[in-house]
DNA sequence: GCATATTCAATTGCGAACAATTAAATGTGA
DNA sequence: TCACATTTAATTGTTCGCAATTGAATATGC
């Protein structure tokens, strides 16, 4: 009775499905590390690699878009992947303020060595594909509803 | 077809489900600050306080188990927490070793004023309870079986 | 009882994450 | 043209998150 209450009272269940998001995504973090160390990448590092592998030689602004991540992370992160000689930056010459980042060779060569980072989840999930795809699209309506609530 | 394939590839099936939990973990952290700063919390340190408000005067470890973090998250946390004369830490005597950590009467206080805290997601979700609910358990069972992974 | 292993918290160091501010470049309106 | 707003990165400061190490307390095997 009290069991079935707190199931269903709405105040906890807003904290269970948020909790539920922050731990699932630690878990996952701890599931890709040793296959990103390996590379010499963390996971923040691997989503701007993989947002390069599909289109380089774009401003910081660009990435932060599609990470939903700004310049105070951006900027740190990406002169690291450049000391790591994964990226160069070069300011635009149409745009000064921008600063657009592009792959070296090496950068693009990591791509191959990449492909075998996401493999161990989905067997590991114990989901079918089509299961895991309803539930991705699930958290990304429900992501994009809050970040909506955020823009106003 | 090829954008068929690529929803279905496996590949990118890890990536994007791992990306949607990431990502729409940094949502609900920044749906929750503008509410959480009322209370002076940062999101994890309302964690910890939701844990404490369950039960009381227990060790660090108890804390970390529950919400998936060690002592290198939690102790610096707690010691805010001390700070902010929310928490009490006192080393136990029966176990040398524990640091106990119980509430101050502003720390059982403030669960009062934290009642306000989870209202908008659900309204803003657009989702039924039960929806929420049944996300709510995919998500942690996924969470659990990549967390069995880890501990091989 | 004593050496060894385990447990627990604290510490250190590094890499996010973000708010708030700064600074420079660009765009706009009068 | 010139004042003003906007855009874009960079910077600074605070807080997480975790690996690795340390150190102390407790438990275990012999």
């Amino acid at each position: 009775m009290s069991r079935k209450l707190s199931t269903l009272d709405p105040q906890r269940l807003d904290n269970q499905i948020c909790f539920a998001v922050y731990s699932a995504a630690h878990a996952f973090n701890r599931v890709y590390k040793p296959l990103l160390d390996r590379l010499g990448l963390t996971y923040p590092q691997y989503l701007v690699m993989l947002v390069l592998w599909e289109r380089d030689d774009v401003p910081v602004k660009d990435i932060g878009e599609k990470l939903f991540l700004d310049s105070g992370t951006l900027t740190p992160l990406l002169k690291r992947l450049e000391a790591a000689h994964l990226v160069k930056r070069t300011r635009s010459s149409e745009d000064e303020r921008q600063v657009l980042i592009a792959l070296t060779p090496q950068g693009h060569a990591l791509k191959e060595k990449a492909r075998s980072v996401p493999q161990s989840i989905l067997a590991a999930s114990n989901c079918t594909v089509s299961e895991l795809v309803a539930m991705k699209d699930e958290i990304v309506a429900l992501r994009d509803r809050l970040n909506a609530v955020i823009g106003e």
